[in-house]
DNA sequence: ACGTTAACCTGACCCCGGGTCCGTTTACAA
DNA sequence: TTGTAAACGGACCCGGGGTCAGGTTAACGT
């Protein structure tokens, strides 16, 4: 909950950040609290949407309190929005995953450490439904844009390479990851697919790709 | 390059199909030109174009020499169009897999067929890039609408359903293919990955995913 | 306290692109 | 030739993302 990853701050592009060690008035009160009411409406409105198309800018505003210009102001465009709405929902677990106790942790063996992370992944796509389309949704190249990416890619990649080349690795973490897109996830359960299933596929992908691959290069 | 797998006429919504065997007047003429103006027209732009959002659906009428109106008659929207393109781009690769010679069709092990079919559609995604890429953004779980997907998609589970369990099987077969996704290809060659390395990558999870699960659960 | 100032707020407005509509044209059939 | 269903086309509509000019207010210096 405490020792954000990243300083709040840095997700609010305004905030003045001029030279060095100058000046630097402080933020205005009212500006402050017109974000998180903005954060706070739009998580509302992703979370209560089956759609997340039909969550318009304006309405986030309204229901916010706010004027429309407010929301740009602080986030830029709907991208940003999302995005920032993204790292506020993912914090804890990037939280866990760096610091927090095993299996999530650091320091658990790697067979039972990735499929983990996977897992929380997935739960987060399946609770987070909504608002994690919308990120995929989110204008071009938008999923590895996201700045949480960057970390689970990282730590998978990380983990991968203790039984896979290097270049192999990093591969292998994007295609681990990318078995846990929201619109397959999305995908797979208007099919009928239950939970449940979901995880047991997963779990059995972990486990091949974790498998040390004995044969020679195929 | 002769037998299409679902005749040309399924793909326009629009020629005449009431009951049974009943008259049904014959295609105008100038509607099958349209038709294939169109499409070819669509195609080069896409080709041409970096971002398939630059792309819009008044160009490509005009380009064909067509009034905007005869895009949506013929396509219904920029989905459609945008499929009955993939269908065309993907006719020859949906035979070969479907009748054709090893290692793409039927006849070869296994360990081979997998990755040759997954290296053909690394390379479609390489190939037809930004088509690939508009086929993916196009409106809510496109790329699992797409009606090559589907092939795709029974083909590999078909395969690796001789390795898993049927339900793994699927998962799995979804989780390669979520591998070569259009976005995650323009990601990784845009950060300077060759198609080489993506090619190496994609043959180790191939490979990782084939071997039998000799232990038991995970 | 109280002016000064820069940051903030707002919602009317702009813009652009997908999709529609209907008066006009045209290919086919009788 | 003529009747007619179907195709055509581009002016038009509309909704939503993003902008901006003008009013407001919180922080700072004195």
């Amino acid at each position: 909950m405490m020792s954000p990853l990243v300083p709040l701050v840095l997700l609010a592009p305004h905030p003045a950040h001029r030279g060095g060690t100058i000046t630097a008035r402080k933020e205005r009160a009212d500006s402050v609290r017109n974000r998180a009411a903005l954060l706070a409406a739009a998580a509302r409105l992703f979370k209560d949407a089956d759609d997340p198309d039909t969550v318009k800018m304006a309405d986030i505003a309204q229901a916010a309190g706010a004027g429309k210009g407010t929301v740009f102001r602080h986030f830029s465009d709907r991208v940003g929005l999302v995005r920032a709405l993204v790292v506020e929902e993912t914090q804890q677990l990037r939280e866990q995953v760096v610091d927090g106790p095993p299996p999530l942790g650091p320091g658990a063996p790697v067979a039972e450490r990735v499929p983990a992370l996977m897992a929380a992944l997935l739960d987060l796509k399946l609770n987070q439904r909504t608002l994690m389309l919308a990120m995929e949704r989110a204008g071009a190249g938008s999923p590895y844009l996201n700045p949480a990416y960057g970390l689970w890619h990282s730590e998978v990649a990380g983990m991968l390479s203790g039984v896979h080349r290097r270049e192999d690795a990093d591969y292998l973490a994007h295609a681990l990851l990318a078995a846990v897109r929201s619109d397959l996830v999305e995908h797979l359960t208007s099919q009928g697919v239950s939970a449940g299933q979901l995880h047991a596929g997963l779990r059995r992908l972990c486990a091949s790709v974790l498998a040390h691959p004995a044969d020679g290069g195929v």
